[in-house]
DNA sequence: CTTAAGCGATAGACAATACCTATTATAAAT
DNA sequence: ATTTATAATAGGTATTGTCTATCGCTTAAG
């Protein structure tokens, strides 16, 4: 059986006559009873009773070509599918992102990713880099935001911009006098840090020279599992903490007793960067959704020319 | 696009595996990779996400797929269904039959036709010769059963058996002391007759020598519209008719003053046939109905080997 | 009564394409 | 480093869908 002996014996059944359906298939009409007769002897059966000056279709017919013009609409409905989303852009798009950039950066861009292709939806998640590459793998995302270089197999990255870091510490410690903070005041001051898993706990740890040890010893149980938290908690004077740029751009220097400050040190920035799939078949949605964020980062932090 | 290439694509998202979907396609991996390349180009989208080491469905290939599994289910149901029609005594016969036959052999033959063919189906309709060949030309029947010649173009016919008049008449009438009755007397006595548009009504018109004129004349206002009021009216004494023999099983002679008498005449009989048309794709249905009238007729009538 | 026109079926040649075998390229596992 | 497993590619073969030309039949017209 084959679609296309399906469309002819559903036209013959409407023209009720060979040589009308056969120019409605574009086809000749001998094709087109050649193609009936071959069916009919699979099938078995006789779908029409012909003369040389009539054409009925028997009552199997009408029940076969009833089911025949289901199964076409079924795959006319493949074809518009395909068609609605031959735009790359159209359909949605499953982003996951890190804690710390994504409640940062995604208001910053929704708005104008809506106002600039407003055919691609996002579906947005929210989890820890280990987890999001995990789903990555599992297909379960299309693409990450992520701010650690990659280099997995398989997987694909593109730099977008890269974030500095700012300190924020309370308003009575001893750095608000301080004109610079070298990274030497940063040795020696108590640091917040994020939770395990967190990459951001990490990059401080790196940029403050604590190690891991050292780091449990001291304040194992100030861990904070949010940035929320985590400034809170540098508000309440339990210490100091690094802070992405993105994460600043709130009210938190105005009240809560929380100073944040620029670094003026080389290192003290993250690269985020889209990581997705090399097989991932809509990288033209992703270079889209990319150069929306590039466009609209505010001067804080500064894109990546790629 | 194409029923085969729907059932790769399906077969691939089941097995997430081109070899294996291959081997159960029953062609090369090759054949499979090609189809499926070709197809997605086709519809211009990505079906599969595949590296040399994992084949994934895309977001979009799921809702194809699960279209197409539709299709080929439709597919599927044209199959089955062709096969259980595949037997020609399968599915519903449309019979059509004349009134002064239909009420008295149908109750013959339905039980065994049942017993004998249990998957055949029959849709009745009792109507007039002339209605039944229009809705036979029309294809609302399929065959009818009919008691006059036809030679129309397009139609066969197959006489069944011979059907005998009877001679009914009241015990009251001068017919009752005869020890037989000839044609003269059938000249001579009030004939009853059936309305017009039965082909009983002209045969006997002719076997007793009756000419529509004499008819019109005479009883016109005493026609009767179906075989149980004219055999009331004998009964009432207004006169006698003929009777085919098989529409005296009943229990006419018994009561009602009706005296039923064979009749030693060559001509009195009529030939009756089932007629269809000769592009009819279930004539081996045809041909077992036919059967099973000859094997259950009464020893009143003779059926004719063919 | 002959001729012409319309219709579906048939025959044979051709062309598109589905299919196969053999091979390549690449990644994972030993 | 070698082997194994996988999908992709290349090139040739075979199937089959399609065409043109024609037949056989029926109906309508001259």
């Amino acid at each position: 059986m084959n679609l296309k002996d399906l469309k002819y014996i559903i036209t013959v059944a409407e023209t009720r006559h060979f040589g009308k359906a056969a120019a409605r298939c574009f086809v000749s009409q001998p094709t087109l009873s050649g193609q009936i007769k071959k069916l009919e002897q699979q099938l078995g059966i006789t779908l029409f009773e012909r003369t040389n000056r009539s054409v009925e279709v028997t009552a199997i017919g009408e029940q076969i070509i009833q089911l025949a013009r289901q199964a076409i609409d079924q795959t006319e409905a493949i074809e518009q599918l395909a068609l609605a989303h031959q735009d790359p852009l159209a359909g949605p798009l499953r982003i996951g992102a890190i804690p710390t950039l994504s409640p940062y950066l995604m208001p910053l861009i929704l708005m104008p990713l809506r106002r600039r292709h407003p055919q691609l939806k996002l579906v947005l998640s929210e989890e820890m880099t280990d987890t999001l590459l995990a789903r990555l793998h599992n297909h379960e995302i299309d693409a990450a935001l992520l701010a650690t270089p990659v280099d997995e197999d398989g997987l694909e990255s593109v730099t977008l911009f890269n974030e500095p870091f700012w300190l924020a510490h309370p308003r009575q410690h001893w750095f608000y006098n301080r004109e610079t903070i070298s990274r030497d005041d940063l040795d020696n001051t108590d640091m917040l840090l994020l939770s395990e898993g967190h990459c951001l706990a990490k990059q401080a740890m790196d940029i403050c020279h604590l190690s891991e040890r050292q780091q449990q010893g001291d304040m194992a149980d100030l861990r904070a599992s949010s940035l929320e938290t985590l400034l809170q908690l540098v508000g309440a004077g339990f210490g100091s903490t690094l802070v992405p740029a993105l994460a600043l751009r709130g009210s938190w220097t105005t009240d809560s007793g929380v100073i944040a400050r620029k670094l003026e040190l080389d290192d003290a920035y993250r690269q985020v960067s889209i990581v997705f799939r090399q097989t991932f078949p809509r990288q033209k949605a992703l270079q889209a959704f990319a150069q929306v964020i590039m466009d609209n980062l505010p001067n804080t932090v500064q894109a990546v020319k790629n």
